[in-house]
DNA sequence: CGTTTGGTTGAAATGTGTCAAACTTTGTGG
DNA sequence: CCACAAAGTTTGACACATTTCAACCAAACG
């Protein structure tokens, strides 16, 4: 796999086809990378870091989190291929969170310097940078109102109908399935659960036949129901360009 | 107060000081704006709609907010004077999230022409409206972890410091004390509790001696006991300029 | 094959929700 | 300026979702 290819999956998740014109996406191509391989549980960046490089995902999976001072964890959001989760250090200097892998896998990291250079000379590029962090965020915000709103297993349902879209969408699912490299104690840390409750819930929703999930993968059984009891609209995920981008 | 002054509330929230050129803060003195007086409880975008233009809170307070398909509401972000609380509508166009002024107040609206005519001619203002959602995304996570992980008085405690904090940003809390124009019932959607739950918490704070309450105003009565019982702490609102931009 | 990590189970404790009513403040029109 | 209505706040008793604690089990792994 040449340079030009790894960087494919990030101009998969730009909507480079789409959204950029064909010197965009050659600079894109052209942008100076550094490949490595990580193990699972690596801190990319931390909490009160200033990085001089962001990363960008190629078959590693990540979460971002944050602890309270007594230690609760909260999983602020799991990063799938494709994904550049830290983009926003390179207009905040100062992390707010940290970024750690949830399983071995390639990343690929930037200097901040050439992607100023490219942004500069592209601005159109600058602007699809930005709408990835815009759709971070409304990420954050469907989960800030999941956590906050939903109950049970509709909470935990609905945090597995946004993973199986997300990895869908870059084309890492396959009938029904995919991977799902996350213990039911970072599932507990991401909907604001106990691990307990969280085991419970799963089986509810195995025992209704919604899902299956063992073994790193994840099985949709029934997907309108899941999605049903999940309330899950997929609108928020701006995955649609003309969504996105229309006038 | 005439058009320039009127901008100077956005010039302060951009850092234009310290952070931008003489030429850009002039530039965003330029803007072409539209006034208007909002009561309070208007929508001043919808989820699902495309707006043309964007809002700067100029004496308006509000907040954005979603809702569940069973009518459950979270308030994702509440919004004080100086800021664009839709800027994202820049390059996110449908919009997923409902905008809705919390009290009687004055806004501008910029259209989004003129922002993306300003932002071409003037790269880092581009770079100060983006540093300005990525800053709005790091609150997000911060109440993501709030809702998620902090329990009872604390998660109340939390907000109400924020809130402390933000308003003084843009000079509006005055020794001690600030407006507070929110609802009990608005407060509870934030935090993700009842009405119920969210009175007894206040009547704890109340009681602990640590803030006073009533007639739409906030009194901060002993500030280190508060955060210590908050567990607050500011970085993440990026307010020092070395923290958002320092090598 | 033993050790570690993650998953599952049960019983009891508790924080938060629910419901319903009373009270207080704010705003408005006579 | 009073009287009334509307909106917001406070209270109590009870129900219930979720947590806690502690033990056991299963799978992954060297």
């Amino acid at each position: 796999m040449d340079s030009q290819n790894v960087l494919s999956v990030l101009a998969r998740k730009l909507r480079a086809d789409t959204l950029l014109s064909r010197e965009d996406q050659e600079a894109v191509f052209a942008l100076p990378i550094r490949r490595q391989t990580l193990e699972d549980g690596v801190d990319i960046a931390r909490e009160g870091e200033r990085p001089g490089r962001a990363c960008i995902l190629l078959t590693a999976y990540a979460f971002s989190h944050k602890t309270t001072s007594d230690g609760r964890r909260q999983v602020l959001a799991f990063h799938v291929p494709g994904e550049m989760p830290d983009v926003q250090s390179l207009n905040l200097k100062v992390m707010d969170e940290t970024l750690t892998t949830l399983a071995t896998g390639e990343v690929a990291f930037i200097d901040h310097g050439d992607l100023r250079a490219v942004c500069h000379r592209h601005p159109s590029l600058a602007d699809a940078f930005w709408r990835e962090t815009l759709i971070e965020g409304a990420i954050q915000r469907e989960w800030t109102l999941n956590v906050g709103q939903r109950e049970g297993a509709s909470r935990v349902a609905h945090l597995l109908c946004e993973w199986f879209v997300r990895v869908g969408a870059v084309g890492l699912a396959t009938n029904g399935g995919c991977r799902f490299p996350v213990t039911q104690n970072e599932l507990a840390n991401a909907v604001g659960f106990t691990p307990v409750h969280v085991n419970r819930m799963l089986q509810e929703l195995r025992g209704a036949g919604l899902i299956r999930l063992a073994g790193g993968r994840l099985e949709i059984l029934d997907w309108p129901a899941l999605s049903t009891l999940a309330d899950f609209d997929p609108r928020y995920l701006h995955l649609d360009p003309d969504e996105t981008l229309g006038a």
